[in-house]
DNA sequence: TTGTAGGCGTTATCAA
DNA sequence: TTGATAACGCCTACAA
């Protein structure tokens, strides 16, 4: 066991020592309780502020039994989506008066469980999100009764709020946007395997193809995991590919930058010889040449909603019916497509 | 005061009860004393897993006086850098056992210490990134009486170990880089003001320009805030300047590809017609047309250096001498600055 | 308006 | 090897 070095420090009791008052003054002091004395109110401050007395907010958890902080569970925190939905949490929590205590489990399983259990008695509600997740897990061990809510969650787990993205829906109409542009033959970059968002924009893809009567081999869809570095190395296979597709709908824009980076080296003009869209429109979709046709998502709005969910829900006495939410996704047309637009 | 739906929970009286033991013994199974005996063991732990017990974090911390979790300030938690940052901290932080309390205060000031004394009693230290933070409110904040790691801060704070990245000398190493290519008149984009890393960026550019003798206009100094449209407002006004710069250099790379996007849309070809660089070296900096030259900063090694260093503070018996770090950068030479580099 | 005292869920120190 | 019991720092009836 490694030594605390521990600091002496103010507590209730030194303030009311200081200020000849019992602990209970002080303590509704600090709760601005206002059946304080104006006097002793005064008093009790003085004292406070001299010894540079700050409440200690882990016992008054213990005794109020709320933590006024909210845990936030990530599969990882790499990248602009992860950063986006932090944002969006944070936000809306500061301004609610909550704190985030942020975690990252990357696998399902027993690091994951213990993340979880590591969240007992320091928060008041979870926030989760676990595009991997089955369902079984978390039965499993999502039992601390405590509110949750669910981001980006296979279907399945209906015994709590969930929200999640028109990934379909999406993926779907900008397929079809591009097959309206006379592509027949569109390939896709698929995002990370097993992951729910991931699925969901080929299955919306899929629909796309089926309507459209498109081109539907196999060799048509590739491999990635949302890096920019998959995406680079998706374009090169399709490059490889006998039947060239003419157009290619990457499961992000991160991918979709990486082939667009590719095709060039490749002296492909984009989107005269293959046209190229992606998916969450990130601030850079507008900056790169050709700016790139996306899916528009708003990220940070996802952990604002959650956020929301979960607070209304710690403020409920009763449990209510769980609430799941998909937020719409807008098409943005650029370049990359090849509709002439800008 | 909103109500709380509280669920009745399993305490370690219940268990102690249910296992007909006494709450001492309970708490040593769950502390793997290894004084207990085999039968109890396994009847205290059945009990436990029956009744579903998780012993509450909270109420441990406050016996234990630690809670095993660290305290994150930033000035906010937009975009790549951020996001990195956490992901640094939270990855050396998780593996040596220990949690995350992430806030973000915008401003200095009030909110600011507000988010400070919450995390009295919730964290073993504190990690602070406040590029915008006097030292007089730093002073006036910081006393809680753990250990504290700075980052990206200004100098004057010698008090607590502290964290940076070697702003000046990156910026300094490319703008001598570009001079090298010919370049006698070389425009900055600067970034936010009152930022310190932007500050040092700049103090770095200023050097090279000294040295190298370039040309010193004011008007070759553009404001920015780090955002891509800040950089792509920029470039609009670079191409309106009467002696137009032959290269740009802009202290971050998301405004030095919204530069690129301007520039391109005015018909310069870039670097022939004009030359571009950047700073961070963020992933997307490779998959540009043309692909950017940029200083390398791993800020994810910021993060679990400062995290090492808070950690190695907590477990130190006695107050050491404050350590101050920089990170060292390296220089990317790609097609973006016109030296004939992929 | 103020103080006394019990308890929040644990751990830690004694005895037994 | 186990069990009482006193903290930990604070809040909150209840009493004064």
């Amino acid at each position: 066991m490694p030594a605390v070095p521990q600091v002496r420090v103010v507590t209730i009791k030194d303030v009311a020592r200081s200020a000849r008052v019992s602990v209970a003054t002080v303590s509704r002091v600090f709760n601005s309780s206002n059946l304080v004395n104006g006097e002793t109110l005064t008093r009790v401050q003085d004292a406070a502020r001299r010894m540079g007395y700050v409440p200690h907010v882990g016992a008054r958890n213990l005794v109020t039994r709320r933590t006024h902080t909210i845990g936030v569970l990530l599969p990882d925190l790499y990248g602009e989506f992860f950063s986006e939905i932090i944002r969006g949490i944070d936000q809306t929590a500061h301004r609610r008066g909550y704190h985030l205590l942020v975690s990252s489990a990357r696998e399902a399983g027993e690091p994951f469980e213990a993340a979880l259990s590591a969240m007992r008695g320091r928060v008041d509600g979870l926030i989760l999100m676990s595009p991997y997740l089955d369902s079984e897990t978390f039965r499993r061990t999502l039992t601390h009764g405590y509110p949750v809510v669910l981001l980006s969650c296979a279907p399945g787990v209906t015994s709590c709020d969930s929200l999640s993205i028109a990934n379909y829906e999406g993926a779907r109409a900008i397929t079809r946007h591009l097959a309206a542009q006379g592509h027949r033959r569109i390939a896709m970059i698929l995002g990370a395997a097993g992951n729910y968002d991931a699925a969901e924009r080929l299955r919306g893809y899929q629909a796309a193809v089926a309507e459209e009567a498109l081109a539907g081999d196999a060799e048509l869809l590739i491999p990635g995991d949302f890096s920019e570095a998959s995406g680079h190395a998706a374009a090169e296979r399709i490059l490889s590919l006998a039947g060239r597709p003419t157009a290619v709908f990457a499961a992000n824009d991160c991918m979709a930058i990486g082939a667009l980076s590719r095709f060039r080296e490749a002296g492909l003009r984009v989107p005269e010889d293959i046209a190229i869209a992606g998916f969450d429109d990130i601030p850079m979709a507008r900056y790169v040449h050709p700016a790139l046709t996306s899916v528009s998502v708003d990220i940070s709005v996802l952990g604002e909603r959650a956020t929301a969910r979960l607070l209304d829900a710690l403020h409920q006495p009763a449990p209510r019916e769980p609430v799941h939410e998909t937020l719409p996704t807008t098409l943005v047309v650029r370049r990359s497509c090849g509709a002439q637009r800008t």
